[in-house]
RNA sequence: GCGGAUGUGGCGGAAUUGGCAGACGCACCAGACUUAGGAUCUGGCGAGUAACAUCGUGGAGGUUCGAGUCCUCUCAUCCGCACCA
């Protein structure tokens, strides 16, 4: 009578029955309440590896925990497949970058059809096909149309391996984020989005998102960096120029003694021009120039400066003090120049310091000797302000703002906000991406491509080896063209987009993902988004994050949405480690989800990567856990194949009348599993525990099937609960054994169990009864006594009586239903 | 340096509101069944003790009848940011 476990066949007939009858397929439905998951969607590597699994596995549960809730659940799945990894490989094994990417989705497809997750594969999108980035293109014009796409020549990051410019998001720790060379500073025409002028809205909302992760919401504050400050300018002596600099100090102006300008300020070469100095000081520029960022903004970077010869005019005072040019002060941040205050800015002060320049103590304190001289370092804390005419005696919080209203009266400066965010390069001179659809005319200069004309086509026979600029340039056939405009001759545009504008809307357009006009309907995302929960690793935490948030507020602005954030909840799942290390060739300490699937199945791979660990934490693999969840479902398996034909066709009672003691404790435990393990799925993600309860729950329907006498419908009641709460981990083997217990309609498409509050109803509990905090006794009591009775009976207790006796009673605190705490001397 | 997170048995991890520390699982030990066991079942499993007492949530203090949980200080690990004027 024991059928085996044969999981291979369970898995693929599930799948098969899944599929054929589209049981995920989902339509905008109006009568039900929408749930939009959403987990992100991988690059098409080849390869599943275990934080897909884990990511995708988290995401399942909840698809279909929700959707056996009643709600109309939308879980897409799509491939993020434009991208340098893929040219990088074509490259390596000479195939062609779409050959290569077509063939890696086919076989993750497969993969990911093997783990039984719950998607409508209708919905399924590859941002490498033309259909898709047609509409990158659009959003592209779009953004034109809005003067939010520019270009513009500036120093840009430049990775000489990957031979392509980087967004600043993309550079860490001054090294390519992809593959670590050291990046270059170089001086190209470049295409931006105007990422800035959303700066202060991306950051606003942030506090419209209670359901991030306040993590993910401090790394979006601190990358965007607001400060409030002022901007004023200052005369040049003997010279028409004005310099202009921005301080987040303006109650410090008076402690002013140099000014420090970016060696690439534009202003340098005019100053010098013709001093003796001039030679000496195109060196120094020169040097630092060519310094590269990482050296050159290293913390324990020793600070160098030159004097250029030159004194600005303190417009608060009158002042005359020297310009120097330095290496601290960057060109791409405020003006890219800067006030020095030694006394009171830590980077001045040992740059005053090592030049012997005077440091004038401004803000008083007690906290800090009153003296330049004295001073071991700088100080910026709180304090009133000292040396500054009129305003002594002022708080630098007051003083911040008297200075300002001060300059703004006197037409110096105004009070200005200032953001480290930068506009987001998207030009990338590779072939894989998405041309950007831009025509240069010799007449009409930078022309769109026409929305009709869309989309421009990314040519497949093409040498993309990278040569330091687009590949596509060398390709006649692409560049050469005519002006939309004119009909002149004219030149495309041969770089191609940043992959993350590819990312920054696929969410969008999973909503309708067949349109062919627009990139998405109107009715679609207006019934689907936003996305109720997004799942994925936190690497993404500002990258891709911060774009899709862009453009989502910029398709907001033009009405082509109706939500201003994407993401109302974000889970941000923890690494797959092995051996305390995160898995990766290199180290040789890789699991093969592929491995695991093949020898013990998808639920239990599925299973074991949920009860490990809670989602947000990192996760330990371990082999031993993988057969221990094996175990679990080969017992639930055996379990209730023996009561399979028994239950069949036994009814579940509305109302159970007399019950013994054994039924009633298992029924107890059925209506508090699935009260525990919908409140851990539900509000906490914790499907750890969950999974634990689960088991608990198997565990003691194993126990009592040792009964001579039992209640079959308390046992089918069980066995129905079990299945159904554990059907989101492991569902196919639930849904196998849901069948065999003789139901007809697939597990999947069940209602979620509820708890009965009456099954969690005792007639009895146990009380800890202690003597001055101490467990010195259990016992048990009928519920619902009261807090005279449960101390009276506390202290009847034969053990307490012994242990209390030859002392006093100070006092008796009663928890009810948990314990009587006796405090005696 | 700044900001954040974490620290609990041999291991992964529970403890939801200040109320029985160690749920659940792994590993391990013993037993049953068995020709056999790396299958399955039963039992044990923080330290300590003959048994109790007792000790025990990184460390030191504190609040409380009672602290893994609250407060102060401190250590360690991990992550993020780091000349941003």
């Amino acid at each position: 009578m024991d059928r085996r476990y044969d999981f291979k066949a369970i898995e693929a007939k599930w799948q098969n029955i899944w599929e054929e009858n589209s049981y995920f397929k989902v339509y905008e439905d109006k009568t039900k309440p929408k749930y939009y998951n959403l987990e992100m969607f991988p690059y098409p590597s080849g390869h599943l590896h275990m934080g897909h699994v884990r990511n995708y596995a988290i995401g399942d549960v909840v698809a279909r925990f929700k959707s056996m809730n009643g709600y109309n659940v939308l879980h897409p799945m799509g491939w993020d497949a434009f991208g340098l990894p893929a040219e990088n490989a074509a490259i390596q094994n000479k195939v062609h970058p779409a050959r290569w990417t077509y063939g890696n989705i086919e076989n993750m497809e497969r993969q990911l059809k093997g783990m039984g997750i719950s998607y409508d594969w209708d919905r399924e999108l590859a941002t490498c096909k033309p259909d898709y980035y047609k509409f990158t293109q659009w959003m592209f014009l779009k953004l034109f149309e809005n003067n939010l796409a520019y270009k513009k020549k500036s120093a840009v990051n430049w990775c000489p391996s990957c031979q392509t410019v980087l967004a600043n998001e993309q550079v860490v720790e001054g090294c390519c984020e992809r593959c670590e060379s050291e990046v270059d500073k170089k001086q190209l025409e470049q295409w931006f989005f105007k990422t800035t002028a959303y700066a202060q809205r991306l950051l606003d909302d942030l506090e419209k998102l209670p359901g991030w992760p306040e993590k993910v919401k401090t790394m979006q504050r601190n990358w965007i960096g607001r400060s409030e400050g002022c901007q004023f300018s200052l005369e040049i002596e003997g010279s028409e120029e004005t310099l202009s600099v921005y301080t987040t100090r303006p109650d410090t102006v008076f402690g002013v003694t140099y000014m420090v300008l970016a060696p690439e300020h534009p202003l340098v070469e005019k100053l010098v021009a013709g001093k003796a100095q001039e030679a000496k000081i195109q060196a120094f520029v020169k040097k630092m120039k060519s310094t590269s960022d990482i050296a050159r903004t290293a913390t324990d970077a020793e600070k160098e400066g030159i004097f250029t010869g030159a004194y600005a005019i303190n417009p608060m005072n009158g002042e005359k003090v020297p310009i120097w040019i330095a290496n601290y002060v960057l060109m791409d941040y405020g003006t890219g120049a800067i006030m020095a205050v030694p006394a009171h800015d830590q980077r001045d002060f040992e740059f005053a310091r090592k030049y012997d320049i005077p440091i004038r103590v401004v803000i008083k304190s007690p906290d800090s000797p009153a003296k330049g001289e004295e001073m071991l370092e700088a100080y910026a804390g709180d304090g009133v302000m000292v040396n500054s005419v009129e305003f002594d005696g002022i708080t630098v919080e007051e003083g911040q703002k008297r200075i300002i209203a001060y300059m703004e009266e006197h037409k110096i400066g105004q009070g200005t906000i200032n953001y480290r965010l930068r506009d987001w390069l998207i030009s990338r001179q590779r072939y894989w991406g998405a041309p950007i659809p831009i025509v240069y005319c010799p007449d009409c200069g930078i022309v769109p491509v026409p929305e009709k004309d869309l989309p421009v086509l990314l040519p497949e026979d093409i040498d993309f080896k990278p040569y330091g600029e687009s590949p596509l340039n060398q390709l006649e056939s692409f560049y050469k063209t005519t002006c939309p405009n004119c009909g002149k001759e004219a030149r495309r545009e041969a770089d191609t987009m940043d992959t993350f504008v590819c990312s920054s809307w696929y969410f969008d357009r999973f909503c309708s993902p067949h349109e062919s006009d627009i990139p998405f309907s109107w009715e679609a995302v207006d019934y689907w988004m936003p996305v109720d929960q997004y799942i994925g690793g936190v690497e993404h935490a500002i990258l891709h994050l911060m774009y899709a948030r862009f453009f989502t507020k910029f398709l907001y602005d033009i009405n082509m949405l109706s939500c201003e954030e994407p993401f109302t909840n974000l889970l941000t799942q923890g690494m797959v480690l092995k051996e305390g290390a995160k898995m990766s060739k290199s180290k040789g300490n890789v699991v093969s989800p592929e491995d695991i699937i093949g020898t013990y199945g998808a639920d239990t791979a599925r299973l074991f990567i949920l009860f490990a660990s809670p989602p947000e934490r990192d996760l330990e693999w371990s082999d031993q856990g993988v057969e221990g969840s094996y175990r679990f479902l080969n017992r639930v398996w055996r379990m209730v194949n023996e009561y399979a034909d028994i239950i069949k066709e036994v009814n579940i009672p509305d109302n159970f009348a007399q019950l013994d003691a054994d039924a009633c404790k298992l029924r107890f435990k059925t209506h508090a599993s699935i009260k525990k393990v919908s409140e851990d799925i539900e509000e906490r993600f914790n499907f750890n525990t969950a999974i634990s309860a689960i088991m608990e729950l198997s565990n003691a329907l194993n126990s009592y099937s040792d009964n001579e006498e039992q209640d079959l419908p308390v046992v089918k009641e069980a066995i129905n609960a079990l299945l159904l709460l554990l059907s989101p981990f492991s569902p196919h083997i639930c849904e196998e054994l849901w069948q065999l217990c003789g139901n007809e309609e697939a597990i999947c498409l069940q209602k979620w169990p509820t708890y009965d509050p009456d099954a969690l109803i005792q007639d009895e509990i146990e009380i800890v009864v202690q003597i001055s905090g101490k467990v010195r006794d259990r016992i048990t009591v009928a519920t619902g006594l009261a807090e005279e009775e449960l101390k009276q009976i506390a202290l009847a207790s034969p053990k307490i009586q012994q242990l209390i006796q030859d002392k006093t009673i100070v006092k008796t605190i009663v928890v009810p239903g948990k314990l009587v705490n006796i405090v005696a001397r």
